[in-house]
DNA sequence: CATTGGCATATGGTATACCAGACATGAACG
DNA sequence: CGTTCATGTCTGGTATACCATATGCCAATG
């Protein structure tokens, strides 16, 4: 079973992709990686530069960067520059509660879809966490490896693929997030919670409980998460 | 009191769009306009054929191209061509699901932050059908317009954009589906009872109502509508 | 000293030439 | 007659040259 494709994307580059793919594979991870809501950060690019640091031409990589651009990652202005975008905090909060629409839709849709396989992986995503010691970050690799099962379990892949283009939006406030041990241990609870909700196939109540989960992030989000 | 314009007439705009973002507006609408879903329509495009019908280079005309594939409108295959997607009838029936997860969330929040203006908008658009004869198709302008107005009363814009970018392929089936006098009445029906969710600000009871509203569109598609 | 006009320059936008891979065709060969 | 392989042609991919405009510097001017 293929998982839904994540920010981890193994590169199976046989360097055989197109130079637009791999140049624009290249800047999102880059853009990515930066934090680009550091004061100091440059949100300014220049093509020719860009285009010789990758050792590509102009063309392919003024594709990646349309595709950037369209994308909201990125905003090319004519003879101006091209520029970094920043979302702002009323963006973020948008983008999760569309999150939200959508995880608590896939969880309703879990609740039919779902077979044993799916069922089976959403507890191994939630028992080990007994204890509660361990880790959880909002956005640690095993929170967002639950919520992505979720939506692969609703059987839903245009679900997933939205999703992902959010997260990639989202991801640039993990390094802001406060990570709490009272949210860390709540948010385990829920977790542990909507298995059941779906193992039982209480669509109503899975829907709920996703969305209230993923809404109360948001509402962290909101009032303690500064973005300039 | 009619001021005297101090400052020459506004700059509309002179032709001032990019040619990238003509072409890109004229290859969609294009693609809409044609019924995809014909047997006989050519589903493959040739680069250089549209850009010298254009009249423009293959460069913006690329990038348009480019766009578009993303937006999965269209498919570039190296080496092979160019091709209009038929989306599968399981992708349209995932969109709807989508909207469903998408609008209803717009209800929730529309029971929060709708003003009066907006319930007033949701009326204007809702009372004139006590006369039932009216024609109220699925994708009659009457009734994308309350759609609309909802996730516009909800006050997230993102939830719009994306519907946005939904409609562009569900609309392809505008043309098969089926217009039925009871569903016509039952959607009107429908759409009094989400208004007057939304007026008393029951957000459950709205998200409700407006999640099987789509979701009975969605199985009427599933049941009814053939697609290639 | 302030204002303004022009010119240099940097930026993205566009056009064009050339490249390599995938098919189709048809002739040569068994 | 059938198979195979060479070659022509059509496709998108890439590189490069050139174009138009926004900006900033700087000098000319009042």
């Amino acid at each position: 079973m293929t998982m839904q494709k994540t920010s981890l994307t193994i590169n199976p580059i046989g360097e055989s992709q197109s130079l637009k793919a791999r140049a624009y594979e290249a800047m999102k991870s880059a853009i990515a990686a930066m934090n680009i809501y550091d004061d100091s950060a440059e949100l300014r690019l220049d093509e020719r530069d860009l285009s010789a640091r990758f050792g590509i031409s102009r063309t392919p990589l003024r594709e990646a960067l349309a595709q950037l651009d369209q994308e909201g990652l990125v905003r090319v202005v004519a003879r101006r520059g091209i520029f970094i975008v920043r979302k702002t905090k009323a963006e973020i909060l948008d983008m999760i509660t569309v999150w939200a629409a959508l995880e608590s839709m896939a969880a309703r849709l879990a609740c039919e879809n779902a077979g044993p396989a799916n069922i089976k992986e959403l507890h191994r995503l939630t028992d080990p966490y007994d204890d509660v010691s361990r880790q959880l970050g909002e956005y640690s690799d095993a929170n967002i490896r639950f919520h992505q099962a979720i939506i692969h379990a609703g059987g839903n892949a245009l679900i997933g693929e939205i999703i992902d283009g959010l997260f990639l939006h989202v991801r640039a406030i993990r390094n802001r997030t406060i990570i709490e041990k009272d949210r860390a241990r709540q948010s385990i609870a829920d977790h542990k919670k909507i298995v059941a909700a779906i193992e039982k196939g209480d669509a109503d109540l899975a829907e709920q409980l996703v969305r209230q989960h993923t809404l109360k992030l948001r509402d962290h989000v909101k009032e303690f998460v500064e973005i300039p």
